[in-house]
Parts: C-alpha cells; sequence; structure tokens
RNA sequence: GGUCGCGUAGCUCAGCUGGAUAGAGCAUCUGCCUUCUAAGCAGACGGUCACAGGUUCGAAUCCUGUCGCGAUCACCA
C-alpha cells in the first residue's frame, strides 16, 4: 500500500495539473509555457484549484476566458481528478473530484507524524545540525515579559526545526560576568544580612533581583545627593561611591579573588535554582549551556590571531579594532584598551566554542531582540572574515521588543512584567473561568491544577507566539489576556470537544468498527469510501508523471458526496506539512498558530453543521470519527510545535 | 543626521514569492443550548490598506520619495 506520508499529495496533484496544462496550451496554441500558477479557490467561487490565465497571455493571445474554458475542457476530460469547471475572468477554478480528498485522507489517516518530514539517515559527517540559542538572561535579576517572548520563540523555532528535518541543539549563553552581577552582589553584601533564599521564603533570582534593585536606588541616592551638592549630573553618575566600588569588585572578580568569586557561585547558584523553576513552569529545556565566563577567554585569543592575520587592527592605545566601512558599516571594537573582553569578543568565542564541541552543527539561530541587529550583522561578519564555512548559516532571530503603555521595560525601575508572576495570573484567570463555567465533576483537585495551568499557559504562550516575531508587542496588563476567539483556550477547547466524541466512539464501537462491520451495514456504500479501490492502473499518463493520485473516472462507483465541510477540513489538513516548512525557512511559530486556528474555526463549523455520532449511516460515521481524530491529532502536534499541552476535557 | 524595522476596521492581528468584492478575533448589535462540551456556531456593523508618485493587464504586496512610531549608531551587555 502507497504511504502518502511520504510525499505531499497536494504538490503532485499541482504537479500533474501543471503538466496537462502545459499539454493542453501546446496542442492548443503550439506554445510551450515555461509555468503555471495555481492558487486555492476562494471560497466565494465554486471550485478547489484555480489555474491562473492571465500570466499565459504573455506566452500566448487570446481572450483569457477563451483559452480557460479550452485548459479546463482538456482537463475535466484529461484529468482523473479533475470533475468540473468553471471559468471566470482569466480565473479557470477546477473542481476536484472528492475521491481524490478521500484517498488523500486515507492515506494520512494512520500516520501519527503526519506533517513532520521523516529524518533521512544523516551522514556521520554532515555538518547540516542548527544550534539554537535563546533565552540567555542576565544573572542578576528575574525573568520578565521579555524574556518569556524570547524563550517561547526560541523554544518554539527549535521545534518546528526539528519538525521539518533537522537535528537541533537547544542552547543558551548565560551572561554570567559583569558589571550587573557585581551590582547585586555588592548591594546584598550591604544590605542583605546574610539573607537566603531560603530565610527570606523567594526564589533565588527574585532574591538576586531584589538587590539589584537596592543597588539602584542607593546609587540614585548617592547621584542625587551629589548634584544638590553642586557637582555636575554626568560627573555625579560616574562617581557615585557605590558605583565605583562595583567597579573594584569587578576588578577582584576577574583577579580571581577568593571572596568575591565564592560570593558570585553563591549567589549565581540562587538565580540558577530559581530559573530552573521559571523555564520548568514555561515548559522550555535545553541540550547545552554555555557560560559566558567560559567562553570569554577563547574569544580573546580568537581576536589576537585575528590580528596576526590581519583581520582586526590594533590602535594606538593598545585597543584591538575591526574596519567594516567597506561593507556599510562602521569601525567595531573587539577587545579594549586594557585588554579586557568586550560583548563581541564573548561572542566569537562562544560560538567557535560551539562549533568545537558539536562537529555535526553547520548553523546558528540566535534568538535575541531587534535591539541588536546591528551587534548580530556586525558578528556575522567578523566570523565570516575569519574564514569560518559555517559562518554563512548564521540567523539572527531578531524580534520585536514588548513594551508596556507605559513604555519600555525596565528592570532597575520595577517597571517589569515579572514572568512568574505572570504566569500565576494566568492559571488563576483560567481557574476562575473554569470554575464558573463548571464542566469538571469527576476531576480530582490535582488534575484541575494541571488543567487551568495548561489553559493559562496556553492563552499567554498562544497570546506572544500567533504575532509576527518582528512585530513588537504592546502588553497591557490592565487588559487580561483573551480566552474566546483567535487564543490558545479557543483551540484547546475544541481539542477537547474532540476527545469528548472520541470517547463517546469508543462507548458506542464505533471506532473499533472493523472494515467487516462497516461492510456488513453498508454493502453498497464500500467502494465508494475505499476510493482506492478504484483507482485504475489504466491512467498511464500519471503514472508516467509519477503521480499516485490518479482517480478513475470510467468505473461503476458512484461519485462520493463529501459534505462541503468534510472537503474543507481534509483540504486544510494537506496544508500542514508545508506549513511546517514555510514556518521552519521564516523561523515562524505564527505561521503554524494561524494555521491551526484556521483548522480549528473549520472544525467548529463542521462540528456544529453536521451530525458525527449521530450520523445514521455506518461508514460516513466512521469517516467523520476517523477525520474528526486526525484533526485532533494535527492540533495536538501543531500546539507541541508551538510548546503548549492540549486537553482531554475543559 | 546615517542605518534597520514597523504603519491594514475603534482595539489586537492575518493576508505566502503581485491576482477575483482586503480577512479573522475583541468590542457593539441580532439569532441559536430537549441532539456529539455555548471557552462554540450563524449573521449585522465596521476599511481613502499612513500619504504621494512609479512599474504592471492587475499593487495592501514590488520600486522611489514624504510623514509618523520604534530600535540602533558605546572601551554597556
Amino acid at each position: 500500500m502507497l504511504s502518502f506520508a511520504a510525499f505531499n499529495g497536494k504538490m503532485k496533484l499541482e504537479t500533474t495539473l501543471a503538466q496537462n496544462v502545459k499539454k493542453a496550451v501546446s496542442n492548443q496554441f503550439s506554445v510551450a509555457l515555461p509555468t503555471v500558477e495555481f492558487q486555492p479557490t476562494r471560497k466565494d467561487f465554486e471550485g478547489d484549484i484555480t489555474v491562473m490565465v492571465f500570466p499565459m497571455l504573455r506566452y500566448l493571445k487570446g481572450n483569457p476566458v477563451q483559452i480557460g474554458e479550452q485548459i479546463g475542457a482538456y482537463l475535466e476530460k484529461e484529468v482523473h481528478a479533475v470533475s468540473g469547471f468553471n471559468v471566470i475572468k482569466g480565473f479557470l477554478n477546477l473542481i476536484i473530484d472528492d475521491r481524490y480528498y478521500l484517498e488523500f485522507f486515507n492515506g494520512i489517516k494512520d500516520d501519527p507524524t503526519y506533517g513532520f518530514a521523516s529524518k533521512p539517515d544523516r551522514d556521520a559527517h554532515a555538518k547540516d545540525a542548527i544550534m539554537v540559542e535563546y533565552s540567555s538572561p542576565n544573572t542578576n535579576k528575574p525573568l520578565h515579559l521579555g524574556h518569556i517572548r524570547n524563550n517561547l520563540l526560541g523554544y518554539s523555532v527549535a521545534e518546528i526545526l526539528k519538525a521539518s528535518g533537522k537535528k537541533v541543539y537547544k542552547t543558551q549563553i548565560i551572561n554570567d560576568r559583569g558589571i550587573h552581577i557585581c551590582k547585586s552582589m555588592l548591594a546584598w553584601q550591604r544590605f542583605g544580612q546574610g539573607e537566603t533564599p531560603e530565610s527570606a521564603g523567594m526564589k533565588g533570582d527574585q532574591l538576586v533581583g531584589k538587590y539589584y534593585v537596592a543597588f539602584d536606588k542607593a546609587y540614585k541616592k548617592q547621584v542625587a545627593q551629589k548634584v544638590a551638592g553642586g557637582i555636575d549630573t554626568k560627573t555625579a553618575e560616574k562617581e557615585a561611591p557605590i558605583l565605583l566600588e562595583a567597579q573594584e569588585m569587578l576588578q577582584k572578580w576577574e583577579a580571581g579573588d577568593e571572596e568575591v568569586v565564592s560570593l558570585w557561585k553563591t549567589m549565581n547558584g540562587w538565580v540558577y535554582e530559581g530559573f530552573e523553576e521559571t523555564y520548568q513552569d514555561l515548559g522550555v529545556d535545553f541540550d547545552t549551556l554555555y557560560y559566558e565566563s567560559d567562553t570569554y577567554l577563547l574569544g580573546k585569543d580568537v581576536v589576537e590571531e585575528g590580528l596576526k592575520k590581519g583581520v582586526f587592527y590594533r590602535k594606538d592605545d593598545g585597543s584591538v579594532w575591526i574596519d567594516l566601512s567597506e561593507e556599510g558599516l562602521d569601525e567595531k571594537i573587539v577587545l579594549r584598551s586594557d585588554g579586557t573582553a568586550v560583548y563581541m569578543t564573548q561572542d566569537i568565542g562562544t560560538a567557535i566554542q560551539r562549533v568545537i564541541d558539536y562537529p555535526d552543527v553547520g548553523g546558528m539561530v540566535y534568538t535575541v531582540g531587534n535591539e541588536q541587529d546591528y551587534h548580530f550583522k556586525v558578528l556575522f561578519l567578523i566570523l565570516k572574515k575569519l574564514g569560518f564555512q559555517w559562518a554563512k548559516s548564521l540567523y539572527h532571530l531578531s524580534y520585536g521588543m514588548v513594551d508596556l503603555p507605559s513604555g519600555k521595560m525596565k528592570s532597575r525601575e520595577g517597571t517589569v512584567v515579572d514572568a512568574d508572576e505572570l504566569m500565576e495570573d494566568m492559571t488563576r484567570t483560567a481557574a476562575e473561568i473554569s470554575e464558573e463555567l463548571g464542566k469538571l465533576e469527576g476531576y480530582s483537585e490535582s488534575e484541575k491544577v494541571d488543567l487551568y495551568k495548561m489553559i493559562g499557559l496556553g492563552a499567554l504562550k498562544y497570546y506572544i507566539l500567533k504575532v509576527d516575531p518582528k512585530k513588537r508587542i504592546l502588553f497591557d496588563p490592565e487588559e487580561s489576556v483573551d480566552f474566546q476567539g483567535n487564543t490558545g483556550p479557543f483551540i484547546q477547547y475544541t481539542y477537547a470537544r474532540i476527545q469528548s466524541i472520541l470517547r463517546k466512539a469508543v462507548e458506542t464501537d464505533v471506532v473499533s468498527a472493523t472494515a467487516a462491520e462497516v461492510i456488513e451495514s453498508n454493502p453498497d456504500r464500500v467502494k465508494t469510501w475505499n476510493a482506492s479501490d478504484d483507482i485504475p492502473s489504466t491512467a498511464a499518463e500519471d503514472v508516467r508523471s509519477g503521480a499516485s493520485v490518479a482517480l478513475g473516472t470510467g468505473s461503476a462507483a458512484t461519485p462520493v458526496a463529501l459534505h462541503p465541510k468534510e472537503k474543507e477540513l481534509i483540504k486544510q489538513l494537506q496544508l500542514f506539512p508545508e506549513t511546517i516548512q514555510s514556518a521552519a525557512e521564516n523561523f515562524s511559530p505564527a505561521l503554524i498558530a494561524n494555521y491551526t486556528y484556521d483548522m480549528v474555526k473549520e472544525f467548529n463549523s463542521f462540528y456544529q453543521q453536521v451530525s458525527i455520532l449521530g450520523e445514521p449511516d455506518m461508514a460516513k460515521k466512521v469517516f467523520r470519527v476517523q477525520l474528526s481524530q486526525k484533526v485532533g491529532e494535527v492540533i495536538r502536534s501543531a500546539f507541541a510545535l508551538l510548546g503548549i499541552e492540549v486537553p482531554e476535557r475543559m
């Protein structure tokens, strides 16, 4: 039996159609068409696939309507899957035989991995794995809504790339080095009185963040005092004693001062524990981690080497630069005059370290906000100039900021939407709505808690991911995230509805109904519903062209009457594999989200109009149950790509 | 000022490499729970696709310019 999962049935049909359109044109106009353009027929017109006649006018003269009529007549006669057509202006609308759709559905219905590219056997030396970096927070404060977008995007893109057939490593670079950490450390020394996450009853990252804010407060106070004492603002900001102390602490850290390093380890440990909890709540994970404190030295070495090769040059003060003016960019510093590393140095080192550690990596994706567009442009150029082949396969997954109505979120000023709090809020809202609806009799408390979390996070994740990554998001904490319409819970709800049907179908033995039973209850329809049976092997042209969807017109079987809604659902199912590929190519989870929404809307409309379990015709009933099941599977698969779970009930 | 991104219904967003009368959701209004979960369905209302030119048989989509919003142009990360 032929597996349809191995290829995209829709593309195959279009290939066949294209060949026949060309043949028709060459027969009737003696013109060779280079390409044929298709598009799905708009809902307001009859038909399934539309052939565009307008572009052909470049190659042949004539009235588009007449040309369309002639091609349509040819296709109806020669291509079995085409059962009719109509022409409106330059649009040739083809009506595709229901049996084509049934055949397609039969081909995918038992494939649990439908839509996901099968993983080819990888060459041991292939350099085709992709490393996806995301999250990469600073270790001096808790995660906020901006990090949520980053994490969700990075995780989802990694999953989508996997689904498209790529080997993927998820990673992050942890910015554990630098003045910002010293600020939290200093404030803790100063005001903390030995407080620990345990003694404070706080998550470690929250506790450290508290001292980061405390530092800023103290710093601002000192600056204000100095300014009041007649010193100008700039100097006051530079010379605030607490800042000088923090800088001193950084120097001690770099010199390996035991006390400082030990405190650094302790407080970083707290932060990691806190992050781990947040990551678990968010449902994201990593295959490997990199720490800036581990890679910046390699970066420095590489810069020294590049200096010898002439990629970089040294200025009189000892600082090292790269001149990118030929590429339309500026000069960029890669090493300070005192020899210490800058952000860029570290990123150079990290990239190289990753390829050393994972030799199969041939490309990387960096999930970082669009404020760093310039940085990555420069980074990629530098790596190219240093001569790394993989440098051409680097991609900056640049996304828009998440802003509040009041403007940008700033941790130091406390104007952030905290990640942990937001997730809690969403879960609480989900609980309130669920309890009001009261559909969960029989669920234990812990089952309910899990469900509320699933729904709350589903709402949040979908809300973030459905938007094109490069667009900025305005988040208004006063306006709660919706649970109706184009939302995560709406899609989860539809999934739960389907599961409810499937449970009932099992109870009434519909699902387990064997072919024999179906035949017994419905002897006349069997041929009709097993469309593959009446594919004639006489469709020589199609066989030669490799098409496996050739459908007979000559058999005695009566044409199958698919309900229009059933047909629409199958068409939407057809789009799943290409949607995954396109989402992977564009690094855009939003495409998956929108696809799933369209599918679900179509299903709800079907559900409303067509009775599934109430259908008296056994064969039809079985088909509808199977169709619903498949839609459910695709919803679950698609949502898994977004990192969203789906419930059995809600 | 240079560079990059964005500008579609009151609000939040779709609209694939140009194609038919620009689509959803929220909000407002109208119907539909004695039949598979009403977090649903069906419908109404709502648009100079920022503006002006250009390319094309055809432009929300491509090109140029203008305006508006944002980011960036650090020996910060």
